[in-house]
RNA sequence: GAGCGCGUAGCUCAGCCGGUAGAGCAUCUGACUUUUAAUCAGAGGGUCCCGGGUUCGAAUCCCGGCGCGCUCACCA
């Protein structure tokens, strides 16, 4: 497959990545530029939440696609732009020292210290926190922030710009604004020269020479002349949006729905200052398990650590490729099965075609060059088999441990000679479903008491497992159980197939009272299977603890401690 | 008020540029040399929200409704 190959069947492709790369295609055609500038916001005004990530996820495969549509020939670059400048507005709710940061509201986020005491100012921390994640999951990018691009002088030419078409900003923003607010708006905002606060207020004149603004000091009546260049001045957002773009030549940068307005005033002020807005699409919002837009400052719904915490970076970078124009819940739920999806997708890709592939998401995810899945085989000749998130976490459950070299017992049972070495991202994926046990499905658990009869036979059971010799198999301890419930009416069927008046069966029920007193549920595995893994010692333990119960209690404690600790 | 999105099996959802409805879970049946569940096979179940239009043909495209949800109208 040669570039010029993949590059016509990219242009066919109807993979939303492609069809805004085309866009970008066409603006090439059209300017004759040789490099196209990507952008992504962040306003560092909270911790990054996973929305951001999604913006930079998404960008990257829309540059990516591009690159594979011009075959490498027009140069790209990414500027994640942290709109550090920004003047604090509120104290968000998840972060220390609120009080403290109350001291410091209205100025700019990177003359704000830093709550955790950590870094030079509240911005370089959450910029860092920023970078940290987007370099975890290796995307290549710039960093740009604000305050260094405002201060440094980067932006002069385009203020003053702005500055000489004062008014046809205004006409551009008031006319969006209430009349209360429009009275009093300007593009400009001035920093405060004895608060170092931006200051939101009126500007009574304009210098376009000078390159200043005069505005008052409401409180104390001051005037004050300011220079819009060096830093002394900050935008309004749209019109920096806009100034952004102007200065910086920025050709794409997509959006939250929240913000389509604000990307037509942003546009309608780049083109009257003489320029072309930039290419870009709204993407709908993230939603918490309630519906409702989640938020950096009042950190509801799922942030980035707590997605890492359970599944791997790619299959985050599946969710943010997949159907980007609808609202999606970001909560627990939807790991298991982004990471199933995100399985099922590699496994099929080395049987695509090249069409198929470049529609397959983890051709977008890994940038064109997806790994090759781990797969396992039952027996010599036994086709590949993939292990998926859902099976583990059955696994987990029934190794009724937080162990993975318990886990990985059964998952060599099942395919000898696989182990940690030899698949790492399995290994990872072990862990991932011990930690989504650990968190939600053990706290789901209800352990009940055994009755009379229940304790009767689980120390007789106690008793058979005890004369096993160590290394019995699963099928004799399987047999050996049936023979301990036999003799007990409430577990007797003589429905059952191969039982006699004399040799009954042993019922269903008996199986699920050793599931829900001895692991806390309704289901479970084959029981004589989980004693061999789990081990005969450890099995005499828990039944131990079952009757003594410890394990009712020990699970009741358990739950007291994570409400506790939430 | 404006914008965006959604409406397909009991539940959660796939159905990519139009070609006689699919998956997972759930339910039911059966297999697994004494009856489990890390397994396998099979079954049932849908006016694809409604009404028009385009078409030989529409869940899919267009128009109009209805219902649900979100976002923006102060700030970013």
């Amino acid at each position: 497959m040669t570039s010029a190959e993949l590059a016509a069947i990219a242009a066919q492709s109807p993979v939303w990545a492609f069809e805004e790369a085309r866009k970008l295609v066409e603006r090439v055609k059209r300017t004759g530029q040789a490099q196209v500038l990507f952008e992504t916001g962040y306003g560092p005004s909270g911790l990054p939440h996973i929305g951001t990530f999604g913006e930079v996820a998404r960008t990257t495969m829309v540059r990516h696609a591009f690159e594979t549509l011009t075959e490498g020939r027009i140069k790209t670059r990414l500027l994640a732009f942290s709109d550090d400048m920004d003047g604090l507005r509120k104290v968000p709710d998840n972060v220390p020292n609120q009080e403290m940061l109350t001291q410091h509201l209205g100025k700019p986020l990177t003359k704000v210290p830093d709550p955790f005491n950590k870094f030079e100012s509240f911005a370089h921390h959450n910029n860092a926190m920023l970078r940290d994640f987007l370099d975890r999951f290796g995307f290549e990018y710039e960093f740009a922030s604000s305050t260094d691009y405002y201060t440094s002088g980067r932006f002069d030419e385009a203020l003053l710009h702005m500055l000489r078409n004062f008014d046809k900003v205004q006409a551009i923003m008031l006319p969006s604004l209430r009349e209360e607010r429009a009275s009093t708006y300007s593009p400009f905002l001035p920093v405060h020269p004895k608060t170092g606060i931006v200051m939101q207020v009126p500007v009574e004149k304009i210098d376009a020479d000078a390159g200043t603004i005069a505005w008052r000091d409401p409180d104390t009546g001051e005037a004050f002349e300011t220079l819009v260049t060096g830093g002394h001045c900050k935008l309004q957002w749209k019109p920096d949006w806009a100034m952004r773009w102007y200065a910086l030549d920025v050709d794409y940068e997509m959006a939250g729905k929240d913000l389509i307005d604000s990307v037509k005033l942003s546009g309608s002020i780049v083109r009257a200052l003489g320029k072309n807005a930039p290419e870009g699409f709204n993407y709908e919002l993230f939603l918490d398990e309630k519906g409702a837009k989640i938020s950096k400052s009042r950190g509801n719904g799922l942030t980035i650590e707590e997605w890492l915490t359970y599944a791997a970076p790619e299959t985050l970078a599946l969710f943010m490729f997949q159907k980007p124009r609808e609202a999606k819940r970001l909560h627990f739920d939807v790991i298991p099965r982004a990471v199933d999806e995100y399985l099922q997708f590699l496994a099929g890709y080395g049987k695509q075609d090249w069409k198929g592939r470049l529609g397959n998401p983890v051709w977008h995810i890994h940038a064109g060059k997806p790994p090759a899945p781990e797969v396992l085989h039952h027996g010599a000749d036994a086709p590949a088999a993939t292990v998926n998130f859902a099976m583990l976490l059955n696994l987990v459950a029934v190794a009724n441990s937080e162990d993975p070299a318990v886990v990985w017992g059964f998952l060599r049972r099942y395919a000898p000679g696989v182990s940690q070495q030899t698949h790492p991202r399995l290994d990872a994926l072990v862990r991932y479903a011990i930690a989504y046990f650990r968190d939600f499905v053990r706290p789901a658990k209800v352990y009940r008491l055994a009755d009379d009869v229940e304790r009767d036979v689980l120390a007789r059971l106690d008793a058979a497992v005890a004369a096993m010799p160590a290394d019995a198999s699963a099928e004799d301890i399987q047999f050996e159980i049936y023979n301990v419930a036999r003799p007990t009416p409430r577990y007797q069927d003589f429905k059952a197939k191969g039982a006699t008046p004399e040799r009954p069966g042993v019922s269903n029920d008996f199986f699920n009272m050793l599931y829900q007193v001895l692991l806390g549920e309704n289901r479970g595995p084959r029981f004589g299977s989980f004693a061999a893994l789990y081990g005969l010692a450890e099995t005499r333990a828990l039944i131990a603890k079952a009757l003594s119960g410890e394990l009712k209690s020990e699970h009741e404690a358990f739950l007291e401690s994570r409400k506790k600790a939430a």
